[in-house]
DNA sequence: ATAGCTGCAAATGCTTTGCAAGGCC
DNA sequence: GGCCTTGCAAAGCATTTGCAGCTAT
């Protein structure tokens, strides 16, 4: 298999995953998926995304990127973090773990589910249900 | 003791917490702190203590509120509660502990440090200390 | 053809800042 | 008096929205 060969098949795997989104696989949107999913668990917010684009070539207004990365959020392929005040993250790793926030970078990183574990939950307030558990380690470099 | 006396020992009391911060017990401060200390733990965002201290009847800025928001919690007699990308919410309670946040209305709950335990945590980060860990467990009503 | 997308620019909402006037020590 | 605070209005910044023109199906 050659190396274009590669290149096609993961573009019209990420085609895929945005049509089963129900949304059709433009060029900005087949990019952004692109840099979103080719290498695996990222963490990025609209800014550097946008970045990453131009960069890439691909001519992309920061509107569109907002509003696709609230798409894929709402279809389920990606995640926001709430962890800083100012901006938000989104988050392409779907699997329940936690995260380690560099205070400093304003980067964060991954914790592994099984590394870490939320015992002793209290009962819920009444009435309601869990959403979502999110662990935030805060850390400084020393 | 008479009221009036109670009155006037808690306000006193509140200043004085206002001068061990190093900060000038004005009208509006010490109609803060009566507002988020008075009775104990509160989760609180500036619009929020605007709207409190007008119906008070202290007039007082927004852009104050801010910066005394932020004079309190640089002080450590508040922290700043980071669950949701919009608004900024402070807490009164200042000992280690997590919080229940009902998605639907905008509100947090304390939950007590013994009725949470966080296991198992990885190896930080080469060359990171722990600034804080937050666990923000995330409700809906059913 | 038509429903969905994009880009632009304007609008929004929360928060911060600059600066003149007022208040605390 | 001198420095800290306040209030106002303007600015800032990330994000959202309205809308005209373009694109995928």
């Amino acid at each position: 298999m050659t190396v274009d060969q590669k290149e096609s098949g993961l573009k019209a795997n990420l085609e895929n995953k945005i049509r089963k989104a129900d949304l059709r696989p433009t060029k900005q949107r087949i990019a952004l998926a692109e840099l979103l999913f080719a290498d695996g668990n990222r963490h990025i917010t609209a800014e550097i995304l946008h970045g990453e684009a131009l960069e890439a070539g691909v001519r992309i207004s920061l509107a569109t990127i907002y509003n696709n990365l609230h798409q894929f959020t709402a279809a389920g392929l990606l995640r926001e973090v709430v962890v800083d005040s100012t901006k938000s993250y989104f988050d392409t790793n779907m699997d329940p773990h936690h995260h380690f926030f560099h205070e400093d970078k304003g980067m964060l990183e991954d914790i592994h589910s099984s590394k870490l574990e939320v015992s002793n939950l209290p009962d819920l307030p009444e009435g309601t249900n869990i959403a979502s558990i999110d662990v935030i380690v805060r850390v400084t470099s020393n």
